[in-house]
DNA sequence: TCTTGACCTGGAGCGCGCTCCAGATACGAG
DNA sequence: CTCGTATCTGGAGCGCGCTCCAGGTCAAGA
């Protein structure tokens, strides 16, 4: 199984290997398996994981709302208790859309008035 | 002319009182006319800006593009060069909006497989 | 007049999310 | 085997956006 090397995977993920680490160290992701001499192989599911803690990130939340949303989904709970948690994020999200549609039409007024 | 203490004037903006004098340092709005005694009143048109420079903060602008905001809107800028800033800031909101509809995709395909 | 509470200033402190550093270890090329 | 580069660890440092604090001033009510 292929796995990469920590600069290759930062590369891929598009952050720092300080990030990955940060974020293993915060039980974001991982742990990631090691070689005999103690180097991070991340494997492609890691990347795939990897994958969505960042899109969270560039969504902007929070650490600690990706700590639970990891929790969520690992570990055993009931869906009904998953689904729930899932919607109140994703309602959460979309009150940062409408904060920013409100934003951009402030703008919209703007660019209207000078252009 | 009717003006607000600092404690109704942060009241009627949602922010602290320290947050409003913070931006003004920034800035951000003002400078606030001051009483005979020192003391901030706000005009109607204070908490106008104010309520601006929230929401743009609300939908994640931060402190520094703010100042180029309040710098292209207030000082003497041909109209052409405030549009353009005005059209990036707004190129930039609309990827914030794009991640963030990424990330509620993958919620939605989660609460799918769990609901 | 006295008391009480809102407000003033400058500056320190804080939580977040990295980012950087020193000193040590692993590993591939020559 | 040697060299150079990549990686390891724990911990310090940093920029942002507030938030809090000390010590003092102002103003309205009893």
């Amino acid at each position: 199984m292929t796995t990469l090397a920590p600069a290759a995977a930062a590369d891929r993920a598009g952050v720092s290997i300080d990030t990955l680490r940060y974020y293993e160290r915060e039980g974001l992701i991982g742990p990631i398996r090691r070689s005999a001499g103690g180097r991070r192989e991340y494997t492609e599911d890691d990347l795939f994981w990897i994958g969505l803690i960042t899109c969270f990130r560039e969504a902007g939340l929070g650490i600690a709302d990706l700590r639970g949303f990891v929790a969520i989904l690992r570990a055993e709970h009931p869906p009904q208790e998953r689904v729930a948690f899932l919607r109140e994020r994703r309602a959460a999200l979309e009150q940062r859309v409408a904060a920013l549609c409100r934003a951009m039409e402030v703008l919209d007024e703007k660019i209207a008035y000078y252009g």
